[in-house]
RNA sequence: GGACCUGUGGUGCAGCUCGGAGUGCACGCCGCCCUGUCAAGGCGGAGGUCGCGGGUUCAAAUCCCGUCAGGUCCGCCA
């Protein structure tokens, strides 16, 4: 039906009889005796010139015939790739009629997304998300070019699978052939990948798709893609290893850059610099600790186990008004204060300036480095509350969009095997209760849980959490410690993990895992904030389907199938 | 569950503080004119329940309350 794509036509075809098909981008009629007509495919736009009128309008679909012609003098249009040539004596077919957009599909004004997605199908014909979509196939290709090169099997796992009562809410899946009995959507193929280590598939890999029925934000939908993997006779390094030939393969096939190795940094010291397990490294603004400073303070607002500080270079015109938002926010995160200081030739300047002692005052004004026209923010609360706080402020204040280069990744190493206790005091498993504890922390396990560090690790890109993995637990005496440890009876376990657990009894080999997601990997290598624009068809924050309506209820006759009843809101 | 922002012809905006007739701009659309345009140009035209409901007022796009939709964030995301 075409010899050519619109955008591939140059000088090089001149004198060819060639057809090309596409949307009718834009038609400028003058008179009845000359019209051009731009034919838009996803390449890009190609001008054929008709003697006479044309009826076409923008959107239409044609397939037009014509002679590659070199254009005349004066009338090269270096915006076009094609702006060297024109098509001449054309014939025009109209394959398919238009009515008008509901919006224009050039790239000259931002439409709200609202209107993007209820016609999803013309926002895709746009320019963006065919550069966007295109982007991601060639990371998804990347990938599994490194995964197979890296000698991964790529296995499928089932979209049904077993309700598994703990971590993210599961989508849940009614079965019709035993009604009352349920499916759920995996949030991950955490446990069928360990299984396959069993089953003797020693690397595995798999573009997987997970849902979570968790709220929605700009970097999560309920549904997403993650590179998943899983290696046998492999330790944390080896898996490094494998997911930065992926990762990297990727980066450079989607920017043509290729980072190089990618640093390490352990949880502890990433809280304790960055005040996050997801430092972004664009930039320094590292976090200080005055605690020894104010360990004995009069000061009431900083006596508290920990005093971080951060210094904003050039921060001291920051307005009062600025301040109080960044107060604000810094109590919103559950923070008592937030105590600044600007640094003047005249000494701190600060509500709280004059109850600081010289001692106090000179190691405020020397946070790293300070000078002249610097702002110190402070604050005094728990270890790990104060780190957090002012990481959410170090981010606030110095992290450029997420999207603007250069790309800094990290590995985040040695997460803690456990965080707090649940609603009955048991305590929660960090990433997940198959995490290999830290070989030299396993005699805390009972004594002191929250001091264990895990196997556990994540990979960061420029302040987002791209993924997580750990060493699995393999050995049946550690698994049992660590259920133990998490509140999880040998019946419980055996009823929630027991297919697991039993094959674990079979011989189950060393293994660990990874596992990334691609939505926000590709957002990022295309400089989006968003990852719906890497997304053909998103949901919006309220989980809705603009364009098909999504969610919506069933007929009563699927419903009796199911046996399920609705009951009203708030019965 | 919570905080904040947004909603005005098909699209993107302005108008909202300080209430006074649906007012304006750009794009698109329709018609006419135009033989080298490419963000084509010229002339003319159509198109609106100012998200929805209620309240205040002589009078509401504008003020107040509620609600719906979209967004950003907190909670949540083993």
């Amino acid at each position: 039906m075409r010899d050519f794509l619109c955008a591939s036509l140059r000088e090089d075809h001149v004198g060819q009889r060639v057809a090309v098909c596409g949307w009718v981008a834009k038609r400028r009629e003058h008179g009845e005796h000359l019209a051009f007509v731009d034919v838009r495919d996803h390449t890009g736009i190609i001008q054929a010139v008709v003697e006479g009128s044309v009826d076409v309008r923008s959107e239409f679909v044609v397939r037009v015939t014509g002679t590659v012609t070199r254009r005349p003098e004066g009338t090269l249009n270096d915006k076009l790739a094609t702006g060297q040539v024109e098509l001449t004596d054309c014939v025009v077919e109209v394959l398919s009629a238009a009515e008008p957009p509901p919006f224009q599909l050039d790239d000259r004004v931002e439409i709200d997304e609202q209107v993007r997605l209820r016609y999803r199908y013309l926002d895709l014909r746009r320019e963006h998300m065919q550069r966007n979509l295109r982007l991601r196939a060639v990371v998804n290709a990347a990938l599994r070019r490194a995964m197979d090169a890296q000698g991964f099997c790529e296995v499928e796992t089932p979209l049904l699978w077993a309700p598994t009562p703990e971590g993210s809410r599961e989508f849940v899946v009614p079965s019709r052939l035993q009604p009352g009995e349920f499916y759920v959507l995996p949030q991950s193929p955490q446990i069928a990948k360990q299984l396959l280590m069993v089953g003797g598939f020693d690397r595995y890999y798999q573009i997987a798709r997970c849902m979570r029925d968790e709220d929605l934000r700009a970097d999560r939908q309920f549904e997403f893609s993650q590179l998943d993997m899983e290696a046998s006779f492999a330790d944390q390094d080896d898996i490094f290893a494998f997911v930065s030939v992926a990762v990297l393969d990727a980066a450079e096939a989607a920017t043509g850059i290729r980072p190089g190795a990618i640093p390490r940094i352990t949880w502890a010291d990433s809280l304790d610099r960055y005040g996050t397990d997801k430092p972004d490294l664009r930039f320094a603004m590292v976090l200080h600790d005055l605690s020894d400073v104010f360990a004995a303070t009069e000061v009431k607002a900083f006596s508290a186990p920990t005093v971080k500080a951060l210094r904003l270079p050039g921060g001291a015109d920051l307005s009062r008004s600025r301040l109080d938002e960044l107060t604000l926010f810094a109590k919103s995160l559950g923070a008592k204060g937030l105590a600044w200081f600007r640094v003047t030739a005249e000494g701190l300047e600060s509500p709280l300036a004059k109850f600081l002692d010289e001692t106090e005052s000179a190691a405020v004004a020397g946070v790293d480095g300070a000078q002249v026209g610097d702002l110190i923010f402070c604050v005094a609360d728990e270890y790990e509350a104060a780190c957090r706080v002012l990481g959410a402020l170090r981010v606030t204040l110095g992290s450029p969009p997420v999207s603007e280069g250069p790309h800094h990744y990290v590995w985040v190493t040695e997460f803690p095997m456990f965080e707090g206790v649940d609603d009955e005091g048991h305590l929660q498993a960090a990433h997940h209760p198959f995490t290999m504890p830290h070989p030299d922390d396993l005699d805390l396990i009972e004594t002191n849980p929250l001091k264990v560090r895990s196997r556990a690790y994540d990979l960061v890109l420029n302040g987002w959490e791209l993924g997580s993995g750990s060493v699995r637990i393999h050995r049946a005496d550690i698994q049992s410690r660590i259920f133990s440890a998490l509140g999880i009876s040998d019946e419980e376990a055996e009823s929630r993990f027991g297919f697991l657990l039993g094959a674990f009894k079979y011989g189950a080999p060393p293994h660990a895992g990874f596992a990334f997601g691609i939505d926000r990997l590709t957002a990022i290598f295309a400089g989006e904030e968003n990852i719906r624009e890497v997304i053909a068809y998103p949901k919006t924050q309220s989980g809705a389907d603009l364009m098909t309506g999504a969610p919506k209820g069933v007929t009563d006759k699927v419903l009796r199938e199911l046996r399920i009843k609705i009951v009203a809101k708030g019965s």
